[in-house]
This record gives C-alpha cells, structure tokens and sequence, in this order.
DNA sequence: CTGAAAGCGCTTACAG
DNA sequence: CTGAAAGCGCTTACAG
C-alpha cells in the first residue's frame, strides 16, 4: 500500500552520491494505485500484452493471459479510465437523454439502462432535455466532448445539428420509446400510434361512441398516439359523424394531475355528449379521476376515462384506471444491451426492436 | 530509423547532444479538435500560459489572459477532459449517491444539483444505492475510481469501510438530507427529527390525542422522523397515558400508494380509537386517502391523515393532504453549491446548513 | 502471438 | 509573471 518503487531509470550516475534524502526532490505525481506497468512487471510481460490480456483483445497466449489475470488480481489493478479514455479517444461513459425526470415513465427507462450498463462497467450520463430540441443539442455537444462510448436518445424529433453531431461523432446510438424503419438507425421502442389506436378501438369496442383525447406537453410520441386515436375513430366510421376537432383536448402545458383535473372539467362543460375520455399520459387521467371525485361524477358511468404507461399509482385509484401499459423497463434493458453489443463493434441482427404494449382493462371504462 | 538508436540502456553517456527529432511522417492519432498547443501557438504563449489563463488560475497577465481567450474561441477550443484528468488526477465529473430513483424527493433532489452543477463544466453521475450500505459501498469504490471532483451522498449511514474511502479519496464530500454537528463534515438538509415533532404537535394542536404513527421502508431518516414523533407525544404527557408501541407502525417494505393503502386498514382494524395518522411519506398517505374512499371512511371527521415531502399529487387528493414540506430543490441547489466552493478549494462559512421544513395544513386534518 | 516506441492532451513541479 | 521539461497511465500503429 505504499508508494510503488520509482522507476528504475538508469541514469548516469554509476556512484551514488550522498544519500541526498530527496524528501521534497521530486515528488511522484502518480497517484498511488497500481498502474498497467506494475501489472506488466509481475507477470513478467510487456505493458502492452497486459493491456491486451485484460481487455479480451486480439490473441493472447492463453498461459500469458492468466499470469496476467493472476497478477493484476493480486495487485488490485484496476485500469485508469481517464487514460483509458486519452489514449483511445473512447471513455466508458454512457450519455443518455432524457425529456424529464419528473415523469416516472422515464425514470423507469434509466433505472433500467443503469442497471444493465453499470455492472458492465460502464457509467451512465445523465441529460435532462426538458422536451426542447435546442438544450438537447446544447446536451450532446456538450457530452460528445466526454467521447462517450455510446448514446442513448429519446425518440426522433431532433435538430438537423444534433443529428450531425451524433453521425459525425461515430458514436453508437440508440433511439428509445419509438421505433422507425430507417437503415443504420437503432431502436428500441414501440409504435406510440398502435398504442394509441388500440386503446381507442377498445373503448369503440365496449360501445363507447363519443371519445374524446386529452393530451398535455404536446411531444412527438403525445401526437403520434392522437394519430392512432384518429385512425381508430376513423376506421370505425365515426370521425364523418363528428369533426375530430371537437374531440381533441390538445395543451401544451407540462403533464399532471392538476392539469388532468383541470381538462376533465373543461370537457364535461364543453362537450357534455362525452362518453369517454382518453388521456394521453396517467398522470392526466389519475387527476381526472381525482376530479371526478371531487366533483360527484361517476366513473365509467357517467363518461369513462382511460390513461396511458400505467404509472405508479394507476391501480389504486378509485376506479382503477384503464390504460395502456408501456415496457419501458424492457426498453431500457434492450437499448443498453443493443448499444453494448455496437460499443464492442458487434452487429445487431435486429436494429428496430417493437417490444409492444398491453391494454389494461380496469375499473375506470 | 536513419539514426543510429541510442544504446539500449544509457550506459555511460554523459555527452549526447540528442537531437532525435522525430519527423511526423506518421499518421496522427489525434482527434482532430483544437488543442492547447494550438491555441498556444496562435496566442503567441506557452501552453502552460494558455493552460492557466483558461482556467483563471495564478497570475497571468490581463493582456495575454485576453489574447489567449480570443485565440481558444477562434479556434473552438475545448479542453479535453481525460487529458485534464489524467494529468490532474481529478475529473470533471461529481458522483451522486441516493437511495432511490422511484421516489419523487430523490428525482427533485437529484434535478436541483443538475441544473446547478451542469452550467459549471461538471457532470453528474448517478449512482442508486436502493437504501442499501453494501450497495453504497461498490458503488462509492467505483466511482472513486474515476477520481471525481467531488461527492454528494444521502444521509450519514453508511459502512465503515465507505467511510474511509470516502476520506482517504480526499474528495470533496457534501451529505444531503440531514444535517449533523461534526466538523469537517459538510452537510445541507434539515432536522427530519424535528420535522416528525413538529407535524406531529400540529396535530395534537388540533386537538387529536390517539395520533398513530406509520413508516415504511424504516431507513435512518424514517426513524429519526419517529423520534420526533415520539418527543412530541412525549412532550404532550401522552406518552404514558398509552404505550408508544401500540401507536406505531413500522413495515420495511419500500414506500408506495399501495401499502399506504393496507396500513391505513390494518390501523382503523387494530387500533379503533385512532383518530389521527402520520405517514411517513406521502405515497402512503395518499393511499390512504384513497383507501379511506373506497372503505368510506371520512377523512378528516373519523380519522385525519398527515404525510411527509409534499410530494406531486397531494394537493390533488380528495380531502387534500397535509403534511410536511420538505426543500429538497433547495437542498440540492445548496449542497452543489457548497461542493462547488469547496472543489475550488475555498473555505465553506456554514459546513451544516439547516435549510428547514414546512408544516402544510391542507383538508385532511 | 508479442513488443518497443510514440503519443493521446493536458497539468504538475520546478526554475527563473 | 512565464516557460521547458516531465509525466499522468493507458492504447495505437507498426514491426517482427
């Protein structure tokens, strides 16, 4: 545990002058923990081969390998991951972009990609986006300075620079929550308007006629799963007999239970032919139920209310909410193992990963 | 090459004028980005004196500080940061530590330090501990590893060992939550002991008298949170007239709606005469008050409910929650500051800083 | 399959 | 106040 041995540096001095007790002369800079020389020194090898033998690259002597293994074991050599980082321009950081953290659908997606990545050591980096193209840009560049060793970003509405930034990076990247058939485009997601479309046929199919959307913070999979309601109403005939328009809720104001309460009472007053409610996220849908409550309507009778991903909460709402269950857990595992196999030069077999979704009949429709 | 190669080991040389100018013929391992050499050289400077003037540290002349900062931004210079920490052994990174990503106070914590830290050139990474000491401790071993600018961890419980790694790393450490009388411990929180003392006597101002108390999860703050209420009671001479222990419910499951929910029903079943309960968290209380709906119970007339953090969504609930507002925003603003200052390596004024609590009379009680 | 050399892009430590 | 030298601990690129 103390100082390593300096460096046999065989200077010009065959005749040793006084024992100079070079106290203060120069004073090591290294910072005490064994480095890939020591390693190298044990085993009897060239720092080159350890480095070698403990990465898994290029062939190795199978014999050397384990000297090497044995002797970094024994000197408790973990790599330097700042040098790691200079001398290959790649670090062992994983950037990952999210729009908030205060939605819980995308907490469970990074609790998910930490929990697969870390253990194979690599660090995860957080960026918040706040839903705005401009501050992910500003995000990446910032992150692409750190050379992470991969990316992992939401969805696929994002300025052309930042786009330009991650190809010309060459850093692999992994597209989470949407999935899109493009080639050379990795994701991991499911189709927000299948969803969307889904859960509207299912309340068509209990023979609900007037179903109205509700969506807040208007983002690109919010317009995609309204694409999917209106596919729906559109199949099943209805969207001649009443303009769409007159359904849709659409308020670009972050998602939450205040909001969702403050919509439900806005639609029941506006547009009292509502049977049912279809909310864009749980949050929104929970405040609606909350509302309801309060206001002595009843769910599903008087008008049903679905949500959508199935948030915390959603099961113990009085009624249980319907709604749609989104795998984003299942996303985060995928995306981190995909983006693993990229970062080792691996090649993926399935680049658009569809890990679907579940409708959830509960008490609310 | 051409040149002769010096001697193997530099015998006996002391004559060598040396000059083995290597021509670049070689391809260049760069990265192509701008580096500190060729800001240097457009400045007309030593690199250390970019090196220095870029970072503002000892005294460079406000002429060539100017000249330096024109030729960096001309040409888009960027310090790498493996090189900075290889050569420095410190990153630009801060490494964070918390029990949880699931609980709303920890992501509201977590976003204060973000948008604190991220501005100033640091990036966080995240480390979830799931309220476990041995977890805290890998984790904590991990990260050091990376040589992090600094530390920010929850709470003081932890194992020894992580302790002295934190101490022996020398990096600059700020604990969240609470706070504590010990010196050179930095720590940004508020008393939580005081914080269950004062809920707790708010409600026995009511005049409430068989105030029940109930915790999940039973981490450190939980438990000190008991503590104040167990003073208040204490305080109030109820203590003796009824067994604290037929008064408290203490389950180690993790916090959610649900449980809150079964708790509250176990406690109307078990204990009849309560007219008053303090969750531990508002996740439970606000399962409670939606168990208390589907049960008809009417809360506050048969029994009030009070929580603790002011989460999202209680004062949405149906009757609203009181409980206890806790500023984790502040707290995380604060301790990031506070690490900033002592990164720098400046002096702290206020090493424990008592950021306080909020009692929150809502409809519930 | 193995290694000597060079270099990644910074900062430290020492001198002047 | 400024700089030449050395070095941080790895990997790349080239040879053999």
């Amino acid at each position: 545990m103390s100082n390593k041995p300096p460096p046999d540096d065989s200077r010009v001095e065959p005749i040793q002058p006084l024992q100079r007790k070079t106290a203060a002369v120069k004073r090591p800079r290294s910072s005490g923990r064994a480095t890939l020389q020591d390693v190298a020194l044990a085993a009897g090898v060239s720092p080159i081969t350890v480095s070698r033998a403990l990465r898994g690259e290029r062939a190795v002597a199978a014999e050397l390998v384990e000297r090497v293994q044995q002797a970094a074991l024994a000197l408790g050599y973990v790599p330097d991951p700042a040098a790691r980082a200079l001398a290959s321009s790649r670090s062992s950081h994983v950037a990952v972009l999210i729009p908030l953290l205060s939605n819980a659908l995308f907490v469970d997606l990074l609790d998910a990609v930490q929990r697969s990545l870390f253990p194979a050591g690599f660090q995860t980096l957080i960026g918040v986006t706040h839903y705005d193209p401009n501050e992910e840009e500003a995000l990446l560049r910032s992150y692409l300075l750190h050379r992470p060793a991969g990316l992992i970003v939401t969805g696929f509405d994002r300025t052309p620079a930042a786009k330009r930034l991650i190809d010309a990076s060459g850093v692999p990247c992994v597209h989470v929550m949407e999935t899109v058939a493009e080639p050379c485009v990795y994701s991991v997601g499911f189709s927000q308007a299948d969803a969307g479309q889904a859960m509207t046929q299912a309340l068509l199919d209990q023979g609900l006629r007037h179903i109205a959307f509700a969506a807040a913070q208007l983002d690109p999979r919010s317009l995609q799963r309204l694409d999917g309601y209106r596919r729906a109403l559109q199949a099943a005939g209805l969207a001649a007999v009443l303009p769409n328009k007159a359904l849709e809720w659409l308020n670009p104001l972050p998602s939450s239970l205040a909001l969702g309460g403050a919509l439900f009472e806005q639609i029941l007053r506006e547009a009292p032919q509502v049977d049912a409610i279809f909310f864009n996220n749980d949050d929104l849908a929970q405040g609606a139920l909350l509302a309801a409550l309060r206001l002595g309507v009843r769910v599903p009778e008087q008008v049903a209310v679905a949500g959508f991903n199935d948030l915390t909460g959603s099961d113990q709402m009085l009624p249980t909410l319907t709604t749609v269950r989104t795998p984003r857990s299942a996303i985060g595992r995928e995306a981190a193992r995909m983006l693993m196999t990229l970062m080792r030069g691996g090649s993926v077999t399935e680049p658009q990963l569809d890990l679907g979704f579940e409708i959830v009949r509960r008490g609310s429709s």
